[in-house]
RNA sequence: GCCGCCGUAGUAUAGCCCGGUCAAGUAUGCGGGCCUUUCGAGCCCGUGACCCGGGUUCAAAUCCCGGCGGCGGCACCA
């Protein structure tokens, strides 16, 4: 007994770090878990979290994981074709690495087998109804004729639909349920319906196909004949869980085990997936990292890393409650990941120019680039050379002395005028940080004209993307595409472009 | 029509399943202080909350009942 107290003492210091809790009926080796997005766009945060849960269980069981598009709907959820790879190449960025890569629009064979399977077995049927008609009955608990239908009738029919003998809405297959189900939704709910593929083309298959099977039969198969054994999935599929029950009692599958969590919500950034679209649809370039998006894609290109993303998911983890998160936090965890490793740079808007005055010969400053370190941009300034400073810094602190960061106190002296343009005239009065300090002077950035680059910084403000013309220290041509860079004053940006003629940058948070 | 979830500080949330360790944790905000080379970054300290009513219990944020309030999902989307 006393040799456990040890124990029970340490476990509470660690306790800190949160871990996932077990799976449920989990053996070592046999887990099979899957991620099954529609590729009518990109994956967005909320997507992430059954994406990285059913990976960080496939794993942490040494199991399978599997990627699995499930574009059966080239109607009303016509797939994107660049969504395909989009979603591959965010998978990736997440550090989600697949097994096994399915289409589902490549399966309809399959799924056109199991409808046969499960109409001779009497657990379907194919109908006929107006869809008015039947979801009158439907609420009266009431069948409908074609319930009754032989199997010889209603494989005669399935053929006739996949020939194309019936339009949109003619006929479909039912699965065959419970009649006085309390969810009205479950009775006898779609297998399989007609999309008139040759006005609305699927981007795989074209007009290869009339008869598609719903979400419900497409997935449920699929999970069956994939050997998933648990299903991660958010909340809104409870319903489609009991509905694909009945599926799995006609063909005599067991159900895998199912986990229902709640939806991770994302809170100053568009996450519908319908307005995305029609947002994107003038995209000239990608449409899927527009920068008021929540998807991936475009909080990757904000500079949120992909570390931010496991922690907020491994956070709201497989609980059943909905979460939403706030872009301010989910800044303010990037921040505390972004902060130790992002160089500092020195940028100014709406620039004023200004030459500086000063006794010695020259003067030299010292800019540090990274936290801890020595690392430092070194400048030499003679007399006559010329710095900008942002004019909102100037008007607040003409009248007063101020510190140029990395290199000295200065107050204003007056105005000259150079090739016709006016050049504020800075006059040094203490090269002391201490003095600076002590005397609380604001501190102010700059960029040496000569050795700046101009730059555009791109800033989301509210629904509107601007585009800022900046001048920064030309030393961040150093850095790299995707490169975290902090600027002083303003904030942490993503490098989005750099050339010898312009910075693009994205603007991250502060 | 049906199914389900949630109401904790200004905001977003943890804790609730397995009641006591919760005079309630975290982030952000706000107030104050600190920072060897200088930041709207960081660090430290402080501030501030369990929807209402009843019940069970020695003990309830946590269980039960009622009320009020907010939200989500399904139906030939996935």
């Amino acid at each position: 007994m006393t040799s456990r107290w040890p124990d029970l003492l340490q476990e509470k210091k660690t306790e800190k770090e949160k871990t996932l809790p077990p799976l449920p009926d989990a053996v070592e080796g046999r887990v099979v878990t899957r991620f099954a997005p529609n590729p009518d766009f990109a994956i967005h945060l909320g997507n992430a979290r059954p994406a990285l849960l059913s990976y960080w269980y496939a794993r942490q069981y040494k199991g399978k994981f599997i990627l699995r598009f499930e574009d059966t709907d080239p109607r009303t959820k016509a797939p994107f074709p660049e969504a395909y790879l989009q979603i591959k190449e965010d998978l990736k960025w997440l550090g989600v690495k697949w097994d096994e890569e399915y289409i589902q629009s490549l399966r309809m064979e399959v799924f056109y087998n199991i409808a046969r399977r499960l109409l001779e077995a009497g657990g379907a049927y194919v109908d006929t109804c107006s869809e008015e008609e039947f979801r009158r009955l439907r609420n009266e608990g009431r069948a409908c004729p074609h319930r009754d239908s032989s199997v010889e009738d209603n494989l005669e029919r399935f053929d006739k639909m996949l020939e194309g003998h019936f339009k949109e809405g003619e006929a479909v297959v039912r699965v065959k349920t419970d009649l006085s189900h309390p969810d009205p939704s479950v009775r006898d709910w779609v297998a399989l319906r007609i999309i008139d593929s040759s006005k609305t083309p699927h981007p795989i298959t074209g007009d290869k196909y009339i008869v598609w099977p719903t979400y419900n039969f497409a997935a449920g198969i699929d999970d069956y004949l994939m050997g998933v054994t648990h299903i991660l999935r958010a909340k809104e599929h409870i319903s489609n869980t009991v509905k694909q029950g009945f599926l799995y009692n006609h063909l005599k599958w067991k159900y895998p085990v199912t986990i229902h969590f709640g939806r991770l919500g994302l809170e100053g950034v568009i996450l519908s997936k319908s307005k995305m679209r029609k947002m994107s649809s003038t995209a000239t370039v990608n449409p899927f990292n527009d920068l008021r998006f929540g998807t991936i894609a475009s909080l990757r290109r904000r500079g949120i890393r992909a570390e931010t993303i496991h922690k907020v998911v491994m956070e709201v983890g497989v609980k059943p409650v909905d979460a939403k998160i706030s872009l301010v936090n989910l800044f303010a965890i990037n921040r505390s990941i972004v902060d130790p490793i992002a160089r500092r740079y020195m940028a100014v808007e709406d620039p004023v120019y200004a030459t500086l005055e000063f006794s010695v010969e020259k003067l030299e400053a010292h800019v540090p680039r990274r936290l801890g370190t020595k690392e430092f941009g070194v400048y030499e300034l003679k007399g006559g050379d010329i710095i900008a400073v942002s004019r909102v810094d100037l008007n607040a602190h003409r009248e007063k002395e101020f510190r140029l960061l990395g290199l000295g106190n200065f107050r204003v002296k007056g105005v000259v005028e150079k090739e016709g343009r006016p050049l504020i005239v800075l006059e040094l009065t203490s090269l002391s940080s201490e003095e600076a300090r002590s005397r609380e002077l604001p501190i102010i950035q700059w960029v040496k004209i000569g050795e700046h680059l101009p730059g555009r910084m791109l800033v989301v403000n509210g629904d509107r993307i601007e585009s800022r013309s900046i001048l920064i220290e030309r030393s961040v041509i150093e850095e790299k595409t995707d490169n975290i860079i902090q600027l002083y004053r303003i904030g942490f940006a993503r490098v989005e472009d750099v050339s010898e003629e312009e910075a693009v940058l994205v603007y991250s948070h502060d």
